[in-house]
RNA sequence: GGUGAGGUGGGUGAGUGGCUGAAACCAGUAGUUUGCUAAACUGCCGACCGGGAAACUGGUCCGCGGGUUCGAAUCCCGCCCUCACCGCCA
């Protein structure tokens, strides 16, 4: 969430960042800052009434000691009122508080100053777009080849479990591992930390990320213990810096992991959840920075630029969108998309978005550092998937495909051990 | 699952009703000195929300939530969590 001394620092400021989401905030932002006013005097008020009665409380305590009973009895009697006070501004705090809460709650990031305007996919800008459509003699969709080649087993996934867990078995399976393996290498030599965090989380967890409580029915939940399967290993790994106050000395922190993840996606149908388009369970490596304020922009680049550099090495064609306001997500201030192209389906299929929160996130977490003054700021967080499994296999069964079988990519050959799928 | 112990500041850990926002030690930090890859000494050093130009100052916080009391880290109740041993087990 926004922090309120920004918002009451900047109010134009912001009510303009926001706009580039194509909705008008105005009205939030302007109760939000209401509210903390009222916060604020509401506090005043409480304060100086508790004030004055720990006063007096310390003053009976002197006046025991000193055995003068009666006039402790007197300074008793005055202490009823005060506490009915209290009580009644206390309430009234809590009760403001809540209510700003709530109002911060439903305030998206700010965009960040290059984002363009825009509500819909259509307005996102395309900043980059990497080599050719491959020129196939053969076009079938990955759904085809996996059951040609005995990839994966979709139908079978379904009798285990349900539609969209799906089973990779064989070779499928050794591409799934192989790619993985890669990833997390290639991870480690741009200076990341391997982490293999636990992949069901808490209630607290949740909320830190913000998964909790909106998003409560897009993530499988386990009552019993009241845990949440993960969603992304963003939420495990962001969350090791929940509640924590780093010396301006760390940053960079970089942190990579693989975690399957698991997403319930109620309500998507049809055409778009075919084959390996969209999945309850996959897997994913993520990569997540934790930065000083004044370089968050350098390193969402940088970010970029890594991502990028995995999808030219598996020679995919591929092209990177920078997303526009009314299409970022919620706690996102600026994101690119790098979308690769499914030669079969004849579109673009997203394989990973790489986001700067600013410090949206690290305000929900308390994620701190303290900086040259000596006060303690929020940092700012990163992350990005590098990268997303299955819509890269997908489109390296389906951009590859030769009559002779699927050719595997160089890099990977030494992963997986064999450079032909047939 | 059974039994027992316990949750205090970055860490270890003292603290059973007012003098404790909290001893001591470690870590951190600023400086002094001696000098050589460090040591000694001294000062500072929790977080959050307010007021103030500033010096400074009010309030809250000792797992969380309630209660008793003029006053609670300290007493009472509920919850959560951790550890140890036993049982089960990859």
């Amino acid at each position: 969430m926004l922090q309120i001394q920004d918002i009451q620092a900047n109010r134009n400021a912001t009510v303009d960042r926001l706009a580039k989401r194509g909705k008008d905030f105005t009205t939030l932002i302007d109760s939000a800052i209401e509210l903390d006013n009222r916060r604020r005097s509401t506090q005043v008020e409480l304060d100086n009434v508790l004030a004055e009665s720990n006063s007096i409380s310390k003053q009976i305590g002197q006046l025991y000691a000193q055995c003068k009973q009666d006039e402790a009895e007197v300074l008793k009697a005055k202490t009823g009122l005060l506490k009915e006070n209290a009580k009644q501004f206390e309430e009234a705090l809590r009760a403001i508080e809540l209510e700003l809460q709530d109002v911060l709650y439903q305030i998206p990031n700010a965009p960040g100053e290059q984002v363009p305007e825009g509500k819909t996919p259509e307005e996102n800008k395309v900043v980059y777009t990497y080599s050719e459509k491959p020129a196939l003699t053969q076009k079938l969709p990955h759904w085809e080849l996996c059951e040609k080649y005995n990839l994966i087993d979709f139908e079978l996934g379904v009798k285990i479990t349900g539609a969209g867990f799906p089973v990779y078995r064989g070779k499928g399976a050794r591409l799934q591992r192989s790619l993985i393996n890669w990833f997390l290498d290639e991870a480690r030599d741009a200076g990341y930390e391997e982490i293999q965090p636990p992949i069901l989380v808490n209630e607290a967890s949740g909320i830190g990320t913000g998964q909790l409580p909106d998003k409560e029915g897009q993530m499988y939940h386990m009552p019993v213990d009241n845990l949440y399967a993960i969603p992304t290993a963003e939420v495990p790994i962001t969350n090791i810096y929940r509640d924590i106050i780093l010396k301006e000395s760390d940053f960079p922190i970089k942190n990579c992991g693989y975690t399957p993840c698991f997403r319930r996606e109620a309500g998507s149908y049809g055409k778009d959840v075919r084959g390996l388009n969209r999945l309850h369970q996959f897997d994913k490596v993520e990569i997540v920075h934790l930065e000083h304020p004044n370089k968050s922009y350098e390193t969402l680049e940088s970010m970029s630029q890594y991502v990028q550099g995995l999808l030219q090495k598996l020679g995919l064609h591929y092209r990177v969108l920078l997303l526009c306001g009314g299409d970022t997500g919620f706690a996102s201030a600026m994101t690119y998309d790098m979308e690769v192209w499914s030669a079969a389906q004849e579109r673009w299929l997203e394989v990973s978005s790489v986001s700067n929160f600013e410090s949206f996130q690290a305000n929900r977490l308390k994620l701190r550092f303290k900086n040259e003054n000596g006060k303690n700021e929020l940092a700012h967080t990163l992350n990005g998937s590098a990268l997303a499994l299955p819509r890269i296999v997908a489109s390296i069964l389906e951009n590859n495909q030769t009559p002779e079988g699927i050719i595997v990519p160089e890099v990977l050959r030494p992963y997986c051990g064999f450079d032909i799928i047939n």
